[in-house]
DNA sequence: GCCGATTTAGTAAGCGCTTACCGGTAAGCG
DNA sequence: CGCTTACCGGTAAGCGCTTACTAAATCGGC
């Protein structure tokens, strides 16, 4: 008996089920809805059961009927130091794991959530720890290859966020293509850019390849030119859309007429260099994002970007798993539809194709 | 057997066992480094495990360990309704978790989470039952009376965030004292307002009890008049805030110079309403909030507010949570401190008292 | 080379539940 | 009124681990 131990002793279904005199095994039925106890016994337990204050431990139930009746969200947590806006970063993931939450919560699961440092050591024990607590997993970014997913995968079932579809799990993304298709087409199109340049994302993530494919397919068969490469590396984060933007003005670089970065935290990052440079936006150079965080309504100019639908990543997710946790193998992967959102950064004057937008703060919830 | 089941079988320690030509009590030993295994049965046993690719069950392991190595954490979530920013509405939870989780990290602990409906019916049995699958209990909100909590107390140590401190748990909770002090001495002393008003967050809610006794005890200090009373009761949200302006203004009502709100959601809800009937902030009304969430500096003015330690407020909390899963006993209440982050909203001309302010965008982390 | 002191490893007893199985009692029926 | 059929509830067998206890093996030291 390692481990941390409570003072008094917890009230188990044996003195749940003396004190109202009956067997365990009634106890438990009158507790699960089986079977079908008698008014008065019922009666008994649960007057028993309030008076011990019981409550059947999770651990014991779940060893006994192979049901944990919990999902395990493992995701990537950011550097050692607390940054300022750090909570914006992860804002993303937050809404999705509430998704999941939701979703787990209307079948009676509840969610294990488990980040990870960006440099710890063994990742895969951790994780694989964390599988031997839930019934199912749920991973963000690229967090395990494809080698490792597949041996988890004996243990328990395993969904991706946005990473690649495998035989041994399942992933689940949004429609990076025609959103891209759809912001390129806007920028090209209806405003007439001729020279873009793509801000990328993590050089691994199939999200920023997806985007970066349709980016520059798109452009170039709009007939405009575009700026790819090394120089344009960010890396999802705000620091690194700045940085990126810094280090091209700083060699003297001409801007193209409109940057589109991989997600909304680094066309914040973009828009801030720019403005440090006093370079205006969308005046002089458009800018889009890719998300659509709740703050990207509320910079300066509120954002264009695509929407995904954060919370629907995380319901789906759950779903799929879910699905996966019975009998079913349907497809690996599922794929959730973006909007475009056309805001002012990309040079529209109002933000006429959301007309919610300005109401969007009194709009607010609870 | 109910439950979700898998179609193959997950191999046990003891295929390991037998794997290795060894007893399950060394394959235990190994895997958990006690006793002092022989260097070739720790290899036999290691070579089995990756051989089956070996997940120890969680539940088996809490069970018989008597620790599970999990905390529940349980929150209030809004209603069926997504609105647009529900998002944000949750941002501050959201921090609060994260720091729950980093702290449960350091200490091999996971992190269940679990939101509970606002008009869900028996939230009670819905909290017992995910209490019975962790070692210990954080609270947001109030979600159980003090005798519920009592009860539950005997089954698994609680924490409670911004709640009220009772014998059977621990609360911890920012110095609302200070900060709303500091804040009137700020409006009052520095510029002079003379007249202010309090928009009141959820009626029961401790924080808001405490700031509303402390702003009324200041602002009469300092000399200046107060608006109070139920045309200024909020519920903390930011609907609740613009609604509460709304009505006022409505009924051609006299605003007065300031305006100090419980949060800063209702804080944006309020200067919402300001903007709606074209009254400046701060101008002609001076709006400030209280938390610093991260949209606080994004919005227009920059609000003035008073900083929580949001993350430092979930690291507590499991620290003093963890201290008491062991045999600690100590004090029933944890205070932490704020600051006061004056921006623009209150009158100051630029955001002198914070000089990153500016620079957080680009500041963000990985 | 023999005996006690150490290690190392195996046996088995739970941990607190769920549930298959079965005996007993009550109800239904000829 | 005896016998079948239902219905309840109790007994006990695990679920997959950890670990106390004990047996076996190893090691010195004289």
């Amino acid at each position: 008996m390692a481990g941390v131990r409570r003072a008094k002793a917890i009230p188990t279904i044996y003195d749940v089920a003396s004190r109202a005199g009956v067997s365990i095994a009634s106890v438990s039925r009158v507790l699960n809805g089986q079977g079908s106890p008698k008014a008065e016994t019922r009666k008994r337990v649960l007057r028993a059961v309030r008076a011990l204050s019981f409550v059947p431990d999770g651990a014991a139930r779940a060893l006994s009927s192979n049901l944990k009746e919990v999902v395990a969200v493992v995701f990537r947590r950011g550097g050692e130091v607390a940054f300022e806006d750090e909570e914006e970063n992860l804002l993303f993931m937050d809404v999705i794991n509430r998704g999941i939450e939701v979703a787990a919560q209307r079948r009676g699961f509840d969610v294990l959530i488990s980040s990870v440092g960006v440099q710890e050591e063994n990742v895969v024990a951790r994780i694989a720890a964390i599988a031997g607590k839930a019934d199912g997993l749920i991973l963000h970014d690229q967090m395990l290859s494809k080698v490792e997913i597949a041996r988890l995968a004996d243990v328990v079932p395993i969904v991706t966020l946005a990473g690649n579809p495998s035989s041994a799990s399942i992933n689940v993304r949004c429609d990076n293509g025609s959103g891209m298709r759809a912001l390129i087409h806007h920028l090209v199109t209806d405003h007439g850019y001729r020279n873009l340049a793509y801000l990328s994302g993590g050089a691994d993530s199939p999200d920023n390849l997806a985007r970066a494919r349709v980016f520059e397919t798109e452009a170039i068969a709009g007939g405009a030119q575009i700026q790819v490469g090394p120089a344009w590396q960010g890396d999802y984060s705000a620091v690194g859309g700045a940085n990126v933007i810094a280090a091209l003005l700083n060699r003297g670089r001409e801007l193209p007429r409109a940057i589109v970065c991989a997600n909304d935290q680094a066309a914040m990052g973009a828009m801030y260099a720019l403005a440090r440079r006093g370079i205006k936006v969308p005046e002089e150079v458009a800018v889009t994002g890719f998300d659509d965080v709740p703050v990207a309504r509320h910079l300066h100019p509120p954002l264009t970007t695509v929407r995904q639908p954060i919370k629907e990543l995380g319901l789906t997710a759950f779903e799929v798993l879910y699905a996966r946790m019975g009998t079913a193998r349907g497809q690996h992967e599922v794929v959730l539809p973006v909007q475009l959102i056309i805001r002012e950064s990309c040079g529209c004057a109002h933000s006429s194709a959301l007309p919610q937008a300005s109401a969007s703060v009194a709009g607010g919830g609870t």
